[in-house]
RNA sequence: GCGGGGGUAGCCGAGCCAGGCCAAAGGCGCAGGACUUAAGAUCCUGUCCCGUAGGGGUCCGAGGGUUCGAAUCCCUCCCCCCGCACCA
């Protein structure tokens, strides 16, 4: 009696058997090593499907290299560093209701729980826990005497010698960064902390200094500061609120009110010396050393709230500026400074011209503005008239103008952002800041980029394509700010005001877990000198020994762990990490370790859909991974995400699907239940041999496909693809037959372990049954055995196939039973065509037909010649010579006749078989046999 | 804007690099059948259009081209998705 399939039961029981025999535990060995990690997780809340994708991926390569006879090691540990917990906590003091329904609802987290919450550790130890617990229940095959969480003092240790480490190779410097700024939050502002404004940029303006006669500084800004040299008025906005300021206690300057603040957030002092009115300017004149003297005049759509509030007119090149100036009472003449072909003389007339623009509220102003900018950046060159700048191309006069105009000390520079309004989730308005002696990994040496750019290109990447994304992004990445003034983490060891942010401090870890087993149990020290020795081989270990209290012992058992397990074979992790955290773990191994030491893979991972739609915690879009497992077992979980789409591919939780997935399971669990008790004989028939042939087939596939980490194309070949040839071969034979149950059951002893690393529970618990004393996790994986395939019986099978594809055609399309079936196989000569079309290179019918009109016996049969050849080649076109090959050497008489049988109570019909010319052709049908499609008559 | 990846039947998705068993794998959905008291599960069959003989027509975002032959190669165009920094 079969017994049902119980997913929860047997999972229970094999979580716990595994556990008891240590069995994810692993320690240096004779055997060779194969490292795989993930990006461990940042455990602020409850797993769901997606994450459980992102951690079951990796354990089946594990469970399959493991099976293959390698010393697997797979580590966890969790990521606290940063603010998001500190933000959590904050939001639960506060009674925020969308962060409690959250934690209550859909993370089910107990009430009496959520109140210690509101300190940010509770938070992260509780989701460790059940992180923890799910991932065992998931059955992932963790070493979890190696987890850690980034704020113990073993780790901080470790990022504290990292962090020096990189200084002394000057890769750290300290610099001056504009960021999105929360005035009121006191904080840099990321895109997530945003309700408005994600795509804003910061851009960088230059207040240019015209000087009025009574000495006040009108600091107009701009992002060409090429073009001060056509300027010809300033506009001011005659109803704008304008302060007059003491600037750095240096000058005297006139800004719009809103620019105040802003100035001093980009670190200048601002004391406010009286309110203007802008009317009260105009009129007045100003001048520049590069333009001389200019008037100020009314411009009604100068915006208060970009940069200074002040603006230089350009009308020569800026169509605003140009139509602005046909308003005015005075005249002013353009001052054209930049040619570019296809513009003749005035570059904003003419296209004023082209769009028809004639007054300054025209809507087509900004597309016109934007046509005209670009043009002249791209194709624009500074007239030669200009001293210094003439004939310099636009693109390049931009940068040195502006960089001349500050160190001549006439103009500065702001930053303002390219759209608004930008608004901070808190409800305040964004502002930029300055943030000075900002800490940064400088990624934009060129020596450290070209080492990066070689180890990407030694390493195995997964999928291929990916290796353009790192590439771009190694020479994209500047100067990264490592350093934040709140969140967890470790201090920065030089300068301890700061802490490592989050994505610095998670570059190397990977080398830590080889060692963070025995670091717990010790209560030392653990200097820059003990991690010297163990992972760069430099140092005395007697010296590290005293400074440690670490017996010389153990620490050199810690250094050959690390060197035997280093470096790691693949790393795991999502996809749109390329841009940020991958690319930055190899800058840092590039760094810090020697080449031997550099990654060896990544395999990235794609995002999570459900039904379709795009999976999100906060939206309360998610199916918690428990929940999954409660419904379906962590089987059914693990074999849908496997096969549902390639690791680098989305994948789309559909709910039927997975049920469907799970019915699959309970039938496998039925299939090699019953199979694994038969005993037979090895007495084979074709049949059976076929079935191996195919059955050896998939496992050289699915190794194959294993090595590339493509789980669903794996899937497909074990299992899917498998299941539908045996259910042909059910159909085909008699499982009662000695040589079937022989069949079945050694297929079956192979296919438990082949399916395994996917399902573990399922094949363990069925394995156990058989009463071997071994755990199916220590078999070993399987491997074709190529004895077995066999193309010529797979040939003749598929002729069957063929045949019988054919018959069912046929009465589909007469709507007609028949009683009598006649098939008739193609005559020996036509064999002889098909040999000869094999042989040839091109398939072209004129060719050939006169090569073997070249021969009597073709002759002879004239038109018939011609009419089977055209069959023939369409027939065969794309069939491999190989197969070809086998296919000539058919008996195909003989090998329907095995299958007659088979045909009879498939159609319930009579079934003839003859060479055509011979046995009963009422329509003549026989002359239309061909090689491989045999003629049929059905009465 | 920059960089990357895509558009395949009702849906999801293989195939494309190495052109020809491709009307195009597999899954889901749907329809019919077998089994069952019934439902479910399972198995079989079908699922672009036409066809009372295994055939024909049209088809792989759109349009051109190369080729005996194109979903696959080349060109042009349209559309979609992802990443782009102080966020884990």
């Amino acid at each position: 009696m079969i017994d049902e399939y119980k997913p929860k039961e047997i999972e229970e029981k094999w979580v716990s058997r595994w556990d008891e025999k240590d069995i994810f535990e692993v320690d240096p060995s004779n055997e060779d090593s194969f490292y795989v990690n993930v990006a461990y997780p940042y455990p602020s809340g409850s797993m769901h499907v997606g994450h459980g994708r992102t951690y079951t991926l990796p354990d089946i390569v594990a469970r399959y290299k493991r099976m293959q006879g390698f010393n697997v090691l797979f580590p966890m540990a969790w990521h606290v560093t940063g603010t998001p917990v500190i933000g959590i906590s904050r939001r639960i003091r506060e009674r925020d209701e969308d962060t409690l329904d959250l934690y209550k609802n859909l993370y089910k987290v107990p009430e009496e729980k959520i109140s210690d919450f509101e300190n940010p550790l509770e938070i992260v130890k509780y989701f460790s826990n059940e992180y923890k617990e799910i991932m065992r229940r998931m059955g992932y095959s963790i070493d979890w005497r190696r987890q850690f969480k980034t704020v113990d003092d073993e780790y901080k240790s470790f990022i504290t010698w990292q962090f020096r480490r990189l200084k002394e190779k000057n890769v750290i410097g300290k610099g001056t960064h504009p960021v999105k700024y929360c005035p009121n939050d006191e904080n840099p502002l990321g895109d997530h902390d945003l309700l408005e404004g994600e795509e804003a940029e910061i851009n960088e303006f230059y207040l240019i200094k015209f000087e009025t006669e009574d000495g006040f500084v009108l600091p107009c800004a701009t992002l060409r500061p090429e073009t001060v040299f056509g300027v010809t008025n300033i506009w001011i906005k005659p109803t704008g609120d304008y302060v007059k300021i003491n600037l750095d206690e240096k000058e005297k300057w006139i800004v719009s009110k809103k620019a105040v603040n802003k100035l001093k957030e980009q670190n200048h002092v601002v004391d406010v010396i009286e309110d203007v009115k802008g009317r009260e300017l105009i009129g007045k004149s100003a001048q520049h050393p590069k333009t001389g003297e200019v008037p100020v005049s009314q411009g009604d759509f100068v915006d208060l709230d970009v940069a200074s509030g002040v603006v230089m007119s350009v009308p020569a090149h800026a169509p605003y500026d140009l139509a602005a100036t046909k308003d005015l009472e005075t005249e002013i003449e353009p001052k054209k400074i930049i040619e570019v072909s296809g513009y003749d003389g005035i570059p904003a007339k003419r296209i004023l011209e082209k769009y028809g623009i004639s007054d300054q509220n025209n809507e087509d102003l900004d597309e016109a503005t934007e046509e005209l900018y670009g043009d002249e950046f791209s194709k624009g060159e500074m007239v030669q008239e200009i001293d210094k700048y003439g004939g310099m191309n636009v693109r390049k006069a931009r940068d040195q103008v502006g960089k001349d105009l500050v160190n001549e000390g006439l103009a500065e520079k702001m930053y303002e952002f390219s759209e608004k309004p930008v608004v901070c989730r808190c409800g305040e308005e964004a502002i930029v800041k300055v943030l000075e002696n900002q800490w940064f990994i400088d990624y934009k040496n060129q020596e450290w980029k070209r080492k990066t750019h070689d180890a990407i290109d030694e390493m195995d990447l997964v999928p291929d394509e990916i290796d353009s994304d790192f590439h771009h992004t190694i020479d994209w990445l500047k100067e990264w700010a490592c350093t934040r003034k709140v969140g967890l983490g470790t201090n920065l060891p030089w300068d301890k005001d700061w802490i490592i942010e989050p994505l610095s401090d998670s570059t190397l870890y990977m080398a830590f877990y080889t060692i963070s087993k025995y670091l717990k149990k010790e209560d030392n020290e653990l200097t820059d000198e003990f991690f010297d020795y163990i992972f760069l081989d430099k140092g005395d270990k007697k010296e590290v020994s005293e400074k440690t209290g670490i017996a010389p012992r153990k620490i050199e058992e810690m250094k050959k762990e690390f060197e035997y397990w280093y470096p790691y074979d693949y790393r795991f992790s999502a996809k749109d990490l390329i841009s940020n955290h991958l690319t930055f773990q190899m800058f840092h191994h590039t760094a810090i370790f020697p080449q031997n030491k550099w990654p060896q893979g990544v395999s990235v991972l794609g995002m999570g859909l459900l039904e379709g739609e795009k999976m999100s915690s906060s939206k309360g879009n998610v199916i918690l991974l428990e929940d999954a497992i409660e419904e379906y077992g962590a089987d059914t979980v693990r074999f849908f995400l496997a096969s549902n789409a390639e690791p680098w591919q989305d994948f789309d939780w559909r709910e039927n699907q997975v049920k469907s997935t799970k019915n699959n399971l309970k039938n496998l669990w039925k299939m090699l239940k019953r199979y694994l008790e038969m005993e037979g004989k090895k007495d084979l028939k074709k049949i059976d041999k076929w079935l191996l042939s195919k059955f050896n087939r998939s496992i050289k596939n699915t190794v194959e496909k294993l090595e590339n980490h493509e789980t669903r194309s794996a899937v497909q070949h074990s299992f899917y693809l498998f299941k539908k040839k045996l259910n042909w071969y059910k159909k085909r034979t008699n499982l009662e037959r000695k040589g079937a149950k022989w069949t079945l059951n050694t297929i079956s002893q192979k296919w438990i372990k082949l399916l395994s690393p996917f399902i573990p529970f399922l094949t363990e618990e069925i394995w156990s049954k058989q009463e071997k004393d071994t755990l199916l996790i220590e078999e070993d994986y399987p491997e074709p055995d190529e004895e077995y395939i066999n193309e010529r019986i797979e040939a003749e099978e598929n002729l069957i196939k063929k045949v019988r594809n054919d018959i069912n055609e046929i009465i589909e399309v007469t709507e007609k039973d028949p009683e009598e079936i006649y098939i008739y196989t193609a005559s020996d000569w036509k064999k002889d065509i098909l040999n000869k079309v094999s042989k040839s290179e091109k398939m072209k019918i004129g060719e050939l037909m006169s090569d073997l009109m070249k021969e009597d016996k073709y002759r002879k049969r004239g038109d018939k010649v011609k009419d089977t050849l055209q069959d023939i080649i369409n027939e065969i076109q794309g069939i491999n010579k190989k197969e070809i090959k086998e296919i000539i050497e058919i008996n195909e008489k003989k090998t329907l006749s095995r299958a007659k049988n088979f045909l009879k109570n498939e159609f319930n019909a009579k079934i003839h078989i003859n060479e055509e010319g011979e046995g009963y052709d009422p329509k003549n049908k026989g002359k239309t046999a061909i090689p491989y499609k045999p003629a049929l008559y059905l009465n």
